[in-house]
DNA sequence: TTTATTTTAATAGTAAAACTATTATTCTAA
DNA sequence: TTAGAATAATAGTTTTACTATTAAAATAAA
C-alpha cells in the first residue's frame, strides 16, 4: 500500500476540559467509552461504569469531560470530521460532480466496520458507527443546543453538510434546497439502518454491516431524483 | 359549525399502569407533563417536578406510569393516533391519490397550534407539537426498543407510516420504497423544523408555527419527485 | 346507616447517578 | 533533591429514579 501518513482528527477544544488525545488515561477514556456506550446505550452508560472498566475513578474522567453528554459530542464530532476527511480524500482530483456525490453518499452510508483496516488503533470503528446510528441525534435534541452551537459543538456536522450541499449546487445550481436535502439524506442514512434492524415495518431496506448496496441505492435515488437537471 | 362528535384517542394499555384518561389526577398528569416537558426538555423533566406542579406526589404519578420514558411514549402514541385520525377524516371521499397524499403531508407538517380551535381541552396541542419535534426520536433510540416494539409501543407510528405508504403505492405501484420514503419524510418533517430553528445552516427552510408553506412545499417535492410515474 | 372492601394517593424511605471539594501522588525542571 | 505543577484518587453531597408501606377516600354490602 505504500506510504501511509498519520491522520490526526482535531476536535474543538470547547468540548473537553483536557484533551484526551494527550494522555494515556485520556485515550483509554475514549477507547473504552465507545465500547461501553455501544454495549449499554447512552442512557445506561455512566462515568462510574467507565471508570471501573479502565481501573480509574469517576472524578478522573470528570477532569477530561464536564459530563457524559460532552463525551458523546466528542465522539460524534470526531466521527463527522473523519467522514469529511474521507470524502475530501476520495473525491480529490475527480471532476465529475455526479461521481463526487456518489462517492460521498457511499462513504456516509457505509459502516466503517466494512473497511478492512482500521486507521486508529484505539478507536473501534464498527462500534462508533453503531453509536452514530443510535445515539447521534441525542447530541442536538437538547435544551442547550443553542448555547452548544455557539461553542462550536456542531461545526463538524455543519461543515460536512455544507461540503455535500456544495456538490449538489455544483451539479445543479437551480436546486434551491441543497442543505435541506443533504441534512435529510444524512439523517435518513442512519435512521433507515436503525429502522431496518429494529422497526422493519418502517422500511423496505435490509441493512447489515456487510450489505450496504441497498441503502446506498436508496440514498442515490433520493438525491438524484430531487436534483435532476 | 354544526354537530361535533367527541373524539377519544385510544392508547395501547401496555404503555400505562393506570389509564390516565379515567381519573382527574390522570388528566392533570397528561396535561401538565406536556407543558413541563415542553418547558424543561425531556432530560430535565422529572416526576418530582411534575408532582409539585399538580400538587401531588411522585409516588402517585408512578401509579400511572412505570417511568418518565413511558409517559413520553404515551404522549407520542396519542399524537400519532390523532394525526392518523385527521388524515382519515380529511381524505375521506377523496378519490385522487395525489390529492390524498398532499392532504396527508399538510397535516403531518402543520403545527397543530395553527388550528384555531383545540379538540381536547386538557391537551396543549402547540406544546405537544414542539415535543414531537424535539423529543420523539428518544422514544425509539433506546436499548429496549425491541422489547417495547413487542408490547406495541410503536404501533400507532407504524400504522401512520403504513397509511401514507399505501397512498404512495396507490399513486405509483412500481415505486419499491414506499415505507422507507414515508419514514424518511415523516422524520424529515420534524427534523427540518428543528434545524430551521436551532441549526439553520443545515437547511434553507424557514419554519415557524404560522409559516408552514415552505416545509409543505419541500416535503411535497421530496415525495413526488421520487414517485413520479 | 353502618361497616367491609376496594380503590386511590401520600409518607417515608432506598439505591444509584451526577457531580465536586479536597487530598495525595507523580512528574518535571530548576 | 526538591519545589512547583500536573494529574489522579478519596470521600464526600445532591439529585434522580424508584418502591414498600401506610393512610385516606370512595364504593358496595349488610
Amino acid at each position: 500500500m505504500g506510504v501511509r501518513a498519520t491522520i490526526k482528527i482535531n476536535v474543538n477544544d470547547n468540548i473537553y476540559l483536557r484533551d484526551p488525545e494527550q494522555t494515556q488515561l485520556g485515550k483509554k477514556i475514549i477507547s473504552k467509552s465507545i465500547d461501553l456506550i455501544d454495549e449499554l446505550g447512552f442512557e445506561d452508560f455512566t462515568f462510574k461504569k467507565l471508570a471501573n472498566q479502565i481501573s480509574s475513578t469517576e472524578a478522573s474522567i470528570y477532569r477530561y469531560f464536564e459530563n457524559k453528554h460532552n463525551l458523546l459530542v466528542y465522539l460524534l464530532v470526531w466521527y463527522w470530521s473523519w467522514l469529511e476527511y474521507q470524502i475530501d480524500y476520495q473525491t480529490n482530483n475527480i471532476e465529475d460532480t455526479e461521481k463526487q456525490l456518489k462517492i460521498a453518499i457511499r462513504i456516509i452510508a457505509e459502516s466503517l466496520s466494512s473497511h478492512s483496516e482500521s486507521h486508529f488503533p484505539h478507536i473501534n470503528e464498527a462500534a462508533l458507527h453503531r453509536i452514530v446510528v443510535s445515539e447521534s441525534s441525542k447530541t442536538y435534541y437538547t435544551k442547550s443546543v443553542d448555547d452548544e452551537n455557539k461553542f462550536g459543538f456542531f461545526h463538524s456536522y455543519k461543515s460536512l453538510c455544507k461540503k455535500v450541499a456544495n456538490m449538489i449546487k455544483a451539479y445543479n445550481s437551480d436546486y434551491p434546497y441543497a442543505h435541506a436535502l443533504t441534512s435529510t439524506m444524512l439523517e435518513s442514512a442512519h435512521q433507515q439502518i436503525f429502522f431496518s434492524q429494529h422497526l422493519p415495518s418502517l422500511t423496505e431496506l435490509k441493512c447489515t454491516d456487510s450489505e450496504t448496496s441497498e441503502i446506498i441505492h436508496y440514498l442515490d435515488q433520493l438525491i438524484f431524483r430531487q436534483i435532476k437537471k
